[in-house]
RNA sequence: CGGGACGUAGCUCAGCCCGGUAGAGCACUUGCUUUGGGAGCAAGACGUCGCAGGUUCAAAUCCUGUCGUCCCGACCA
């Protein structure tokens, strides 16, 4: 391809609308432009990208077994109901209607239409496993669009589903994924590494993220260095605060103190009263599926929502309002405790962290007072003792009792073993070889594409510009003649060079434009070609080529070595990727 | 949905406080010069100042509303 031939918009300055530094690449390299908040038009070179991705991830998940299916991306609202999440999905389904106002929802993933296949087609345990995937664009109405492809209002996702008769099929199925995901994303030359993740109301302890560590990361992950523990903090576990719990009673009975005025956790803290924040017990009142709950914590640990979804089984939890409160415990927000004065039928969840603690301090549910010397097991009626809370930096390991440390990180590939909640729902049933009718095992695995496409710019860049890994460049490899004057010695040996390395498989951008040698040089370090060959009237009299890979020094070769080379170099880089 | 900021040329932004002929740089067009790291000179084209109301002799500028964008938060199947 020539330069001139495609189009490539370059810019010098970043959209003022971009903040992290893969999306301003993403519009100065020209690889897309934005049509409004949340959707993007792909460029050429974009596309390659996008394509080569795609690419890669048919060849690996082929690899695997999977078979390629395509899935219609507007669904009938009926089997969202029949799963149940017509309701707990409703805020990210995008619906419109058609001409006869009948409702459709545009999918943002699809178990509900692959079991609706399965339970249609799958009668038998011998034609397990399957394993289908797609490539297709998702919708989900995000509220906040950001970052560019990162959290977009239509992506475009892989997303596969697996099928097996028996739980070890399943766990196999899962394995065999995770292994591709492994290699998926090594190919892409990302550095993407598996962490434990939180599995929700489904269960269960199989569901790991692929994340890629970067600062503009929407997730933490907790990792340990000795043993490799590493989870999203959502699932994160620890041996516990790291400060201690005073050991001694302070006293045989709750005391009943006045604390005008004091509703935060540190106003106990500083004088007259001087409470550290781990004495004392944070009372949080909740809402889980429409049911009242009280969950209390250490005063310097913070609640874990996804950790009381998981421990509850609630599909919504929202903090209750202040006048939940009032109803409930008779105090605002800031009084608040369990000692007295908890309805009967409220569950009273408490943190682990709370467990032998005594000489605590905890609001009276009488606005204006606190009660001190509180020992919790003694003082409070505990429904159910359960992790809560969130893990934090430097909290010791479960396994090696070493520190965690806590890094942001962009998810890219999730692989989460379902079991048979929608093959139940959705009757997906077959005929096993005891002659008994079971639901399916299933497993989803998706992997953001676009998102992945941008984590690589994320991962790959420097002051000038996109360095893509060889495996996903829009172009290997991009030849800059200096002179495009006909006949002159660089666009002549350019053209030669162009049609050889051509007829050996490599793809090549040949940069026909009239434009200074510093335009090209800025703009192919811009877009991020792996390698590129210079082609001077200087270098060429004295018989020689220059070679610049985008990461290392410059070399020169003789002309009639540089197609040799430059193959080699660009098979060489190919191998290492592909493992 | 709450808090904040911003909408002026394709892009980055100034002008707004204090109302009076709409600006700069980059990009674009033409010519000449230049030709190994985002060139120089000259000429040129490009705008309902987001939109709608209002105040005023007069609004990019002041007021109200609205739409959009970005940031922080809430949300993230």
């Amino acid at each position: 391809m020539r330069w001139s031939q495609t189009f490539i918009p370059t810019l010098k300055e970043s959209p003022s609308d971009a903040e992290i530094i893969s999306h301003k690449l993403l519009l100065r390299a020209g690889l897309v432009r934005k049509l409004t908040g949340g959707l993007y038009t792909f460029l050429p070179m974009g596309l390659r990208v996008l394509r080569k991705i795609e690419q890669i991830i048919r060849e690996e998940l082929n690899r695997a077994g999977g078979i390629e299916v395509l899935m219609p991306a507007l669904q009938p609202p009926e089997i969202w109901q029949q799963s149940g999440r017509y309701e707990t999905a409703r805020d990210v389904l995008f619906k419109v209607k058609d001409s006869a106002q009948r409702e459709w929802v545009l999918g943002p993933t699809h178990e509900e239409v692959i079991t609706h296949l399965a339970a249609a087609e799958i009668n038998s345990y011998r034609q397990m496993p399957k394993n289908f995937y797609q490539i297709q664009t998702k919708f989900r109405d995000e509220i906040r669009p950001r970052f560019g492809l990162m959290r977009a209002k239509e992506f475009i996702m892989k997303d596969a589903y697996s099928f097996d008769a028996t739980d070890e099929g399943a766990m196999a199925s899962y394995r065999r994924m995770y292994d591709a995901y492994t290699r998926i994303f090594a190919r892409c030359g990302l550095k993407a590494f598996p962490v434990e993740a939180d599995t929700g109301v489904i269960g269960g302890n199989y569901s790991h993220e692929f994340m890629v560590p970067a600062e503009t990361g929407e997730n933490d992950v907790v990792y340990c260095e000795t043993s490799g523990y590493a989870a999203n903090i959502e699932k994160a576990t620890s041996r516990g605060p790291l400060l201690a719990l005073p050991a001694a009673s302070t006293g045989s009975v709750p005391e009943k103190f006045p604390t005008p005025g004091v509703v935060t956790i540190e106003a106990l803290t500083a004088d007259p009263y001087g409470v550290e924040a781990s004495r004392q017990i944070k009372t949080l009142v909740y809402v889980a599926d429409s049911q009242v709950i009280l969950v209390l914590l250490r005063g310097d640990d913070q609640l874990n929502e996804s950790k009381l979804m998981a421990r509850t089984g609630a599909v919504q939890v929202r903090p209750a309002t202040p006048e939940e409160c009032v109803s409930t415990l008779g105090a605002r927000p800031g009084s608040l405790g369990a000692v007295s004065g908890v309805p009967a039928k409220v569950t009273v969840l408490v943190d682990e962290a709370l467990k032998g603690s005594v000489g605590m301090v905890t609001g009276a549910n009488e606005d204006g007072f606190h009660f001190r010397h509180v020992e919790v097991e003694r003082d409070i009626r505990v429904t159910r003792w359960a992790d809560f809370r969130t893990v934090r930096v430097g909290e010791l390991s479960v396994s090696a009792g070493q520190p965690l440390k806590i890094r942001r990180a962009i998810e890219v590939g999730h692989v989460f073993k379902l079991g048979t909640k929608y093959s139940e729902k959705m009757n997906a049933t077959f005929l096993a070889e005891d002659g008994q009718r079971h639901p399916c095992v299933m497993g989803c695995y998706g992997i953001g594409v676009t998102r992945t496409l941008q984590a690589v710019i994320e991962q790959c860049h420097d002051d000038f510009g996109i360095s893509w890994p060889v495996s996903v460049a829009p172009y290997q490899v991009c030849i800059t003649p200096l002179s495009i004057m006909p006949g002159s010695l660089p666009i002549t040996t350019a053209e030669k060079l162009y049609a050889e390395l051509s007829a050996a498989g490599i793809e090549v951008l040949l940069d026909d434009r009239d434009e200074r040698p510093g335009v090209k040089f800025k703009d192919s370090e811009l877009v991020g070609f792996p390698l590129r060959v210079n082609l001077g009237e200087k270098s060429l009299a004295k018989g020689e080529i220059e070679i610049k890979p985008r990461n290392e020094p410059m070399f020169s070769v003789p002309i009639d070595q540089a197609a040799a080379r430059v193959i080699d170099w660009v098979r060489q880089q190919s191998a290492t990727l592909a493992g």
